[in-house]
DNA sequence: TCCCGAAAACTGGTAGGACCAGTGATCGAT
DNA sequence: ATCGATCACTGGTCCTACCAGTTTTCGGGA
């Protein structure tokens, strides 16, 4: 006996609005091909363009032609190069703020992990771990990154998920933090795994605190990696300048 | 020449949004039947209703089978805010993890004023805070909000400051009533009260870590309120319910 | 004449096929 | 190994037909 109150549209626009906002489809997610979606659900492509339609109005989704469908990000898309961008990181003063807030969320992810993972999380968080100890040599970026997603999404809150997912999206943006200079330098390297063995063994051991404290800490720390960094070159730089003034 | 850059439905949509918003068309006035658009625009009938589906999620139009589609908002409402942010916050599931992220921030943003403030900053915060204690009888829900938001433009966090600013907004907006309620009931209002000063001199004595706990056990205070209102409210209406089955 | 009910003429909802138009990967030639 | 064409994807548009509600119409019976 099939409820025909509402259009079939509507109930799949319903459900994916709902995997969303409970976190099963993660934020920047390509969700299924049109064409997939009406095989799997058994109706027609129509019908789920226009689920797609009322999904786009919501702003649950953002569809790109040629590319496929995607969960929407949680602050509004920065659009490429846009005056709004090059202003907000023109003073590296806001790139120090977002790492603040950056740094807080994610002792509270890493905290919220490890009081309520559960064990599926925590194997896909060890995967994650265990590949970027493996890989440690040069230290890929997307290893990196998939351990602290990985942390994140065990945190079982959809709107953390989102917030962090948009911050770290604004700092890949952002010209100053090529995290790939701080890979390069050993000791700062060796802090960072350093780091990461802390979180993890946290985490899995349920140390709520322990974890929140390291993930903190780590964040912090590349912050101020960076800060150094930037006052390296800028030292650099004024020698160069100087040098060439006295020449 | 037509630019192509935006689909045609997505055009259509907007077109008619405006006219809503124009006053071109009035609420409740029912709008030509898919077919007549779809002879007039010159497009088939798949795009007007995949504009239609789109207005639709957007809460613009209300379609009913058999009769047509109508204009339902009254308010135009000015969408500044991210969709995804205020989908977050209507459901009630996904407004706790809001307030956990909350809870988070608004301690932050107290830990770092307490560090960083200046005395200018602190002059303001406790010009709210006093206003806020003098006109506690009623509890302006205004006053509150002013106190906050001292507390966190202190902060210095440019990042902090918009974010915040962003939750705060649409909490006003989306559970106005269960706030007001709060206020409404003396021991809630006691316990806030006291959270309020504490905060307040932690801040002013530079006590940053009491500071950032003071105000995070408030939020969360703020929050479990909220929960256990509509567990008594969910409680009432099922006995409601039940009087009228018993009857 | 008036009233009722069936039919017709609307309305939106679903289906499936065909094709266009971007995007990205694949693979072959250089 | 590099570059470029091709091909297999993606969404965007159109069409035609049909199903399912709602409203109007209109004819036959009281």
């Amino acid at each position: 006996m099939e409820n025909h109150a509402q259009p079939v549209s509507q109930v799949i626009a319903n459900q994916i609005e709902q995997m969303v906002l409970d976190g099963a489809l993660k934020p920047a997610q390509k969700i299924p091909s049109e064409r997939q979606l009406s095989n799997r659900l058994g109706v027609s492509r129509t019908i789920v363009r226009e689920a797609l339609h009322a999904l786009q109005g919501r702003g649950v989704i953002k569809t790109r032609h040629g590319q496929g469908s995607f969960v929407a990000r949680i602050v509004p898309e920065p659009e490429d190069e846009s005056p709004l961008m090059q202003l907000f990181f023109s003073h590296s003063r806001t790139l120090f703020d977002l790492y603040e807030v950056r740094e807080q969320l994610e002792g509270q992810a890493a905290y919220l992990t490890a009081q309520r993972g559960t064990e599926e999380d925590f194997y896909r968080i060890t995967q994650a771990f265990e590949a970027m100890e493996r890989a440690d040599p040069l230290a890929n970026a997307e290893l990196d990154h998939a351990f602290h997603k990985a942390i994140v999404e065990a945190s079982h809150n959809a709107v953390l998920v989102h917030i962090l997912a948009s911050l770290k999206k604004l700092l890949l943006h952002s010209v100053h933090a090529s995290v790939a200079n701080l890979s390069h330098r050993p000791q700062v390297r060796q802090q960072i795994d350093k780091h990461h063995r802390q979180i993890y063994h946290a985490i899995i051991n349920r140390q709520a605190q322990w974890a929140q404290k390291a993930a903190a800490a780590h964040v912090r720390h590349v912050c101020e990696s960076i800060r150094e960094i930037e006052k390296q070159e800028r030292h650099i730089i004024r020698e160069a300048i100087t040098d060439t003034a006295a020449g």
